[in-house]
DNA sequence: CAGTATCCCTGCCGATACTG
DNA sequence: CAGTATCGGCAGGGATACTG
């Protein structure tokens, strides 16, 4: 289901919901499709998943290897993930401690759709920056 | 106001800083896909985008379309959108004024990506919600 | 090692009032 | 009608200290 310049397919439905009819404010929450849009546009979810998706990292691992993730972001982003089943924890009972997360078939699955997006966006990156640009240069005070 | 005395508009520091400053800390700024990411992320940018998508909006009745939307967030997702190209605005110097939003062949593109992504969430939405009902019911965190 | 708990500050967003 | 200017709350997230 091409959608070029004609009618919204699939996610006008879902979002229709959220967006135009007769919804109550708040709850908007139920939206498959909302939930995963902002999964995927929280900061560090996509960065983790990427990372994961190479293979299985420990806790400090990935700390290292997201660069600029606090313990605590990285703690809350993987707690979600496990609990939407896109990641699988496992912990090892030995002195310390060891964990290791791994992705799931779901969570792997999920690159699919984002590789999409972001094939989308590496080939208008060049539109988009042109587009600013343009915007940019159009009406603008002088800048000190 | 901390911009200094030079009279830039709305436009939030996002568009004030790439314009000109060069004061931007993180290095990982410039990465198209994380822009797109992130963008699409947005609570109302994917909600506008869908409108625009069936047909061309005057300011109002997108302000009713999009339902919970504030005049300044639709003002600033439509300010952010016509930036990267993907939304056209038209001003009518007609008495009171008209303008118009269009989605551009640009931002029609963005929807094929969306809809891969809308449909592998209504696809795996079952098992992400039994991921979570799974995870709910592991360990309450019983606090008495 | 792998987290949790706490503090604190930023900046996002909604509500409101005002203009061309 | 189509915005802009301003204020205030409140939650997101970083830094740090502590624990099993």
């Amino acid at each position: 289901m091409s959608l070029g310049h004609t009618a919204v397919p699939l996610l006008d439905r879902q979002l229709a919901a959220a967006a135009g009819s007769a919804d109550r404010p708040v709850s908007h929450a139920q939206c498959p499709v909302r939930d995963v849009l902002e999964r995927v546009g929280d900061k560090w979810t996509v960065l983790v998943v990427v990372e994961l998706v190479r293979g299985p990292r420990r806790f400090t691992e990935l700390l290292r290897a997201v660069d600029g993730i606090s313990r605590r972001m990285l703690t809350r982003t993987l707690r979600l993930l496990e609990r939407d089943g896109l990641v699988e924890r496992t912990v090892f009972p030995t002195v310390p401690p060891a964990v290791e997360y791994r992705i799931t078939e779901l969570g792997a699955g999920l690159a699919g759709p984002l590789d999409v997006l972001a094939a989308w966006a590496v080939e208008h990156r060049a539109d988009i920056e042109s587009a600013r640009a343009a915007y940019d240069a159009r009406d603008r005070p002088a800048r000190p």
